[in-house]
DNA sequence: GCCAACGTTGGC
DNA sequence: GCCAACGTTGGC
């Protein structure tokens, strides 16, 4: 089984709004960047397991889990003419962008800031707090999965 | 294939 | 709102 995170803004998609989708499966679309279409398309499993990350906002972090529901298929916001995310390159019988059925495990007992990742020693390879990191899905170390899950039962950090 | 211009991400 | 970092586009 893999680990990742996906980001999301959580005015546009939060993990409250996943919770309270009817099945608490939502299809992750509109990513438009190759090397995290690739990690969808190529990679994911049904069943992997996968931070949900608040990107964009006042607290930025991790705040739930979600596990992957369905592998990859075609994205068909690519093909709604009235979608944010619609692209006139990508067509039903070549499409271009591809997305994953998540579905929600559960939240944090607390938010896993952003801040707080940096201050670990242990996390320094990890993608998210590296220099310019702009990816909204990389993998997570199995290692690195369970530090970071570890981090969960301390006192949140007073600043 | 190079690279300047431009657009986006996302923390702060 | 600012801006650093990075990806994409398109002229050449």
């Amino acid at each position: 089984m893999n680990y990742w995170l996906m980001k999301s803004e959580p005015d546009v998609f939060s993990l409250d709004d996943l919770c309270q989708r009817p099945q608490q499966q939502e299809p992750w679309d509109g990513v438009r960047n190759y090397q995290a279409r690739n990690m969808m398309r190529d990679e994911m499993r049904i069943g992997d397991q996968v931070f949900f990350y608040h990107s964009n906002c006042a607290q930025p972090g991790i705040v739930g889990i979600m596990d992957i529901a369905r592998a990859a298929y075609p994205d068909f916001s690519a093909h709604d003419h009235t979608s944010n995310y619609f692209d006139v390159k990508s067509t039903p019988d070549k499409p271009r962008w591809f997305m994953v059925d998540v579905h929600y495990v559960r939240h944090l007992r607390r938010v896993i800031t952003l801040k707080e990742l940096k201050d670990q020693v242990q996390l320094q390879d990890f993608q998210l707090i590296r220099r310019g990191n702009r990816l909204s899905i990389m993998p997570v170390s199995s290692v690195n999965w369970g530090f970071i899950l570890s981090l969960e039962e301390d006192a949140p950090p007073l600043s």
